[in-house]
DNA sequence: GTCTATACAATGATAGAC
DNA sequence: GTCTATCATTGTATAGAC
């Protein structure tokens, strides 16, 4: 630890961490071999014991890596405009965050809708509820301005999740990826046409 | 073959598709192991051999079964009243056919949304287009008629398809369910708001 | 820190008795 | 048709040399 440079131990630790990526996002924690991790990384499967202790802590030190990213997102977010545009603005960067790290969301993915119990605990519930609170937040101070019909903020924060989940699993589909950021923009108008209080023109 | 009742042979045959449902929708294809199949249904290792011949012949079994009620829900579709009460009719009679059948949803759901390849191939993508394009035909008939504004039917298409995806998901949900037909009626009503010519009173 | 070699458990599949 | 017993393979994990 410490060294100026980047020593053959880190080296090893991080083609690690890229292979269990690589790995563990196309055939999951369960089914996805550690020998095979090491074989992708080019290093030996003592190596993982030694820096990771364990299948799971490789998981767990991979998860906790790239799960920051998501969460700063919300936590900068400029709070400026109509809540029709920063709905939009939040959902689009929140898209394009996405389409940079599809193997991650490959993996949350196969965590989340896969065998329960088949990988190690790992609290993604918790970011949801966040995101979806931030959502509904933007959306009821919609209603209260006079912007969005007093509808149920809840069935609109809904519909808005289903969408970003849908644009998620796009991304994640190895042929033919329907959805852009024009198309994604597109569907939010149409949908907030529906929470919208007067006709768009 | 051919027995006026049910012999010893069908009885084993049935409580192995029962059991290979719930395990598979537990854990998989690749997760479950057979041996849990057999000691759930209450036979042993072999018969499952003796009657499906492979693992894998009697997950193709077992998908064969449940997916053909899914087909037919779309054939014997009553296209009557206006595009709105027809798309709203056909989603809410998919969901509560998906709300009776939640084990082979979630088996569908770690099928698909799982790791590639370590399920045997299925024809799922098949279903999926001709939904899509069942889908695609009613809200183009809508816009045809007047009823929803001439905005790009594959957008609307889209959003539909993203709704009865997150429902799904919800049904298949251990904790908290969110959606029941009440408000899944809400959410469509919503949505077919942004797509409406003229404004819901 | 990294390797070779290996222990140990669980899996899919089969042989052969009944 | 159904069982007991067994094989070959693959998985996680570890011991010990260097």
């Amino acid at each position: 630890m410490g060294s100026r440079k980047k020593d053959q131990s880190s080296v090893t630790r991080d083609r690690l961490l890229n292979s269990a990526l690589k790995i563990f996002s196309q055939k999951g924690f369960a089914s996805a071999s550690i020998r095979e991790i090491a074989e992708d990384s080019r290093t030996t499967l003592p190596s993982i014991y030694y820096h990771f202790g364990s299948k799971e802590g490789l998981y767990q030190a991979l998860m906790r890596e790239h799960f920051s990213a998501f969460e700063s997102l919300m936590d900068e977010f400029k709070q400026t405009g109509s809540a029709r545009e920063r709905i939009k603005s939040y959902i689009i960067s929140m898209y394009l965050r996405m389409a940079r790290d599809v193997d991650f969301l490959r993996l949350m993915r196969i965590i989340s809708y896969g065998p329960p119990q088949s990988a190690p605990p790992f609290d993604i519930e918790s970011y949801r509820r966040k995101f979806r609170k931030f959502l509904t937040t933007m959306i009821k101070n919609g209603v209260k301005s006079g912007e969005f019909r007093s509808a149920n903020a809840d069935d609109m924060t809904w519909i808005i999740s289903a969408v970003i989940h849908a644009a998620a699993e796009d991304l994640c589909s190895i042929p033919g990826k329907e959805v852009d950021k024009k198309k994604l923009e597109r569907i939010l108008d149409t949908i907030l046409d529906g929470f919208s209080a007067v006709k768009r023109p």
